[in-house]
DNA sequence: TACTAAGACGATTAACTCAGTAATGATTAA
DNA sequence: TTAATCATTACTGAGTTAATCGTCTTAGTA
């Protein structure tokens, strides 16, 4: 079970980006990339591929940047998995061997419902009790 | 979640080597590759890589081929796609946010219980037990 | 015992994907 | 108008995937 850097970078944007929310000023992909140590050029096309998909909105121009466009509570890390890791079954051997076939089915439903646990509200609630936590050990 | 066609060739290949035991004549990859519709050459491959891990043994020259090497109940699914996959975690993030590596890492666990739950005993049963309904209905 | 065919073994390759860079264009606030 | 910022496209190197080729082993046999 492999998470691709692209995934882990998205989720990674839009954790920075649930923190600042409900701040309605727009988030620099810079900014973003650089506390979260991300390939600032790289993140600019995940961020637009979450542009497409819906979850992130763009402001042009100076002083632009990203919001999110969702409350962080309607963000699940299934929904990014899936839109960043296109069809999720295996057509391979639908046909020949339907037993495995059903069986990769099943595994991916319980996957998808462990996934669908996690939201952005939840992760950021998460992150700031760590930090919290930091702070107080320091 | 994907399932690489080599994890699925593999699967397949311990399904047909499971459903021959406890036959002890060798099977060879010809016949495993025709059954499954598996690459031939490919699936050599993969039988080398699982005999590598222990899970199948070979008999070289005429009349050889392959067998378990484990009983078909001992050999789960998450076995080989650990195996498979190599290292299950990202590190990538295991510094910077240690948060979201802390869920890669629940979420990992999650999975591993699923697969933990198929053996390939059980999918034999399954496999015949749909080839029975299967003669029942033509 | 030397030959031959069946079949495993392992190196290699072609195509593709992933992760990241670079260059250039478009848009907007100041 | 200019500087900041997103948008788009093309490119590249590394690594992975899927598949092939040629070689080595062994059983059977003449």
């Amino acid at each position: 079970m492999k998470i691709s850097a692209k995934i882990d970078y998205a989720c990674r944007a839009l954790l920075e980006l649930s923190l600042h929310w409900p701040n309605h000023e727009p988030l620099q992909v810079e900014q973003i990339a650089r506390r979260q140590q991300v390939p600032a050029k790289f993140l600019t096309q995940i961020l637009i591929h979450l542009k497409q998909i819906g979850y992130v909105e763009s402001v042009r121009g100076k002083n632009g940047g990203y919001l999110l466009r969702k409350l962080p509570r309607e963000i699940k890390l299934s929904d990014i998995l899936e839109n960043f890791e296109g069809e999720t079954g295996n057509a391979r051997d639908e046909k020949n061997n339907p037993i495995l076939s059903q069986i990769w089915r099943e595994i991916n439903q319980e996957f998808r419902k462990t996934m669908d646990k996690f939201n952005f509200e939840d992760i950021c609630s998460r992150k700031r009790q760590s930090d919290n936590t930091l702070t107080f050990q320091i």
